[in-house]
DNA sequence: GTTGAGCGTT
């Protein structure tokens, strides 16, 4: 298990230091970020939290788990690593069609 | 509005 948080349900307006602020209310926030669209710079809508420790990421998904936030309903789950998904792991990350 | 990038041609 790890301690990275997905962080789903996000306004478009949330970014990275609001998301921090949010999940420190309820335990140690390491680092914080909202995913950003590269092609828009505006939010995708969801981002990822990194706590102390696996601990406070259990609280903080407890707390903000199906909570509402900016107006938008949160999903808060413990995350799963960008390389274990097939789009973009090495081997060709840019579509080449 | 649901799982993060960019490098660059393996």
């Amino acid at each position: 298990m790890n301690k990275k948080l997905y962080v789903g349900g996000l306004s478009y307006t949330v970014t990275d230091a609001q998301l921090q602020a949010l999940f420190a209310s309820h335990g140690t926030v390491e680092s914080a970020k909202v995913v950003m669209d590269r092609e828009t710079d505006r939010s995708r809508g969801f981002g990822f939290v990194e706590m102390s420790t696996q601990e406070e990421a259990e609280k903080a998904i407890a707390s903000l788990n199906g909570t509402q936030h900016e107006g938008r309903s949160l999903t808060v789950n413990i995350s799963k690593p960008r390389e274990d998904r097939p789009a973009r792991s090495g081997g060709g990350g840019r579509d080449r069609y």
